[in-house]
DNA sequence: CCGTTGTCGGCAAACGTTTGCAGCAGGTTA
DNA sequence: TAACCTGCTGCAAACGTTTGCCGACAACGG
């Protein structure tokens, strides 16, 4: 059938382990023969067969990545990424989405843990406890959340949250709204927590809404609620949610920004083709990504366990305005400018 | 290390053919022993090794899904679906994106081959010749384009396109335009002949813009051109190529669909997003990755290489409006009206 | 009681690699 | 000249399964 070591072996008058030696250690085979190896190989079309290569080494080049949910987009990029950089590096990708359901979740690690060399978990939604124990059987890298001993990529969501309150004060909200995502999410946990205290330290209000599932349909629903508490500004726990009460407000008649501000995270490509564009919170999704795959594949080198924590920005677009304490009539221009000082 | 046959075997007194007789072709087992093996196997933890198992029956469970690209949100909930129905039947996934480049394309099948018992290529943009040489290297299932003698699965956008340009004229529109997406798109020439023999048919224009990426800023880009050709209305090849020019018409103060309507083709999730929210058509994904799936797995039993073509259906929103035929003044509602009849 | 049939389980040979060990030639050192 | 490297290659044993073949044994019909 497929062609083998054994027939590059017989063709090019050499043993096999000559001909495995030429492609997995070089430097110990004399470069004349290699090159004659490799011009056999090259010839019949060989190509070594991983299974078998994995059976004897025990590592199947494989990695997998487990998301909450493929169709949302914050994850595409960070997918695309972790795919294109392993690969480089010869590794390949099983993708699969646990429709935010941790008991699926649980189970996709185990049917991925014997056939794959490490894997990155993306925004969990186990407990710590359940992912410690996972940890056991297979490498994990955690993506978007901290957990004290597991090697982490997490953005800076934390940062984010206070950069994002921060413009909203200086916009002279008062009274805010935090949009809860999901339960379970320590990215939820994080922005609560740093928005709340930055909100507090400048004497403002935060009244924390939720929790909601993560998509448009949640953010719209939760309008009414958002309007009854008074609030002036929404921070929402992602674009997506963001979007849809964009939305909500604007069938209600609401003007954003100019009765009520609201703010995103994580800058999906969605954010930009809304009106009014998003003021959002820009997540490096894609370094992460890469980021996790190197931190994997060294993993099973040394014992390291590090934690890598990304920079976020927020990117000021326009659902973002005065509130109540600006003269009215101030421009998002005008406005732009007060916060730059 | 991990737990073997063998194990299971010394554990519950058999031998190591009669574990994998339990797990592999239970019938030829006595039922007693069957359940005493199970029960160990069960205790001790034990997981087959694919990769062995791969190794002597030369399948991996695997199979590969190659798209153009991930980020585009016209692959995710294909993506998935296909992930979904795999696992199912036990298999995995891998995903790879080829960044709308038929060179990578070939290659990351030629790396998939030997890993995976079969490939499904997505909008493969390669040439039909160059599908049909790696055919013979791996079972493959294309989706969205169809070449004699290839098993694929097809979403019918010349029916869809159809009806796009039917509404389009019915409203009222003479003169159109198409917006072409990407060179080596089959879908894109399938949307252009249709539409094109469409518009003849009923004595209006269609001229051809393009070719352009699937992506918004080069919808945004061809505004200039769409307003140049004196067209009012306009299809695109997908949904983010209307939803950029959608934008840059507003950026124009061109009404949208006042002056110029838009139909765009996917009904991504996005497409609700904007305003006006955009008419389209619309593409059963995820139907279509489940359908490739069974497809490609039972390619193996029998050489059935059979062809599906899945509905598409026309989602009338907010984007297309009258033309210069109807009274200037009808609203969209009485338009609406007018199309049933 | 013998021969036949059928069920079950063991034996061992694969599958395509990797890798520790040993051999061998040629060169260097003592 | 002996002893010892050094660089290269061959040998063979793994890795964890599956599966064709055969033997053991029980049941059954004649």
């Amino acid at each position: 059938m497929a062609v083998t070591i054994r027939d590059v072996a017989r063709a090019s008058g050499v043993h096999i382990s000559t001909v495995s030696r030429t492609f997995s250690a070089p430097h110990l085979v004399n470069p004349e023969t290699r090159s004659r190896v490799l011009a056999t190989a090259e010839q019949l079309g060989y190509r070594p067969n991983r299974a078998a290569r994995a059976l004897i080494t025990g590592r199947t080049h494989n990695i997998g990545l487990i998301v909450a949910d493929i169709a949302n987009p914050f994850f595409p990029p960070l997918i695309k990424a972790a795919e294109t950089h392993a690969r480089r590096r010869d590794y390949h990708v099983f993708v699969a989405d646990t429709d935010e359901d941790p008991i699926v979740e649980a189970d996709l690690v185990q049917a991925l843990a014997k056939q794959v060399d490490g894997i990155l978990l993306c925004s969990p939604r186990m407990t710590d406890d359940q992912i410690e124990q996972l940890r056991r059987e297979v490498p994990l890298v955690v993506i978007n959340r901290m957990i004290t001993g597991l090697p982490a990529v997490v953005m800076d969501v934390g940062q984010g949250a206070r950069s994002a309150v921060r413009h909203l004060l200086d916009l002279g909200h008062r009274h805010l709204v935090y949009l809860s995502g999901p339960r379970g999410s320590w990215t939820n946990r994080e922005i609560r927590r740093a928005a709340g205290a930055t909100a507090r330290a400048a004497g403002a209000d935060l009244t924390v809404l939720g929790p909601h599932q993560p998509v448009t349909s949640a953010g719209a629903a939760a309008a009414e609620a958002v309007l009854a508490t008074g609030a002036t500004a929404v921070l929402a726990y992602n674009d997506l949610m963001a979007i849809g009460l964009l939305q909500a407000l604007q069938d209600r008649d609401v003007a954003v920004p100019g009765e009520v501000s609201v703010v995103g995270i994580d800058d999906i490509a969605a954010s930009v083709l809304v009106r009014p564009q998003l003021t959002t919170v820009a997540n490096p999704t894609a370094a992460a990504g890469r980021a996790a795959v190197d931190m994997l594949l060294q993993q099973g080198d040394d014992g390291s366990t590090g934690q890598i924590n990304l920079h976020t920005d927020l990117v000021i677009r326009n659902s973002t305005g005065p509130g109540p304490y600006l003269p009215a009539g101030a421009t998002t221009a005008e406005v732009a400018a007060y916060v730059k000082e």
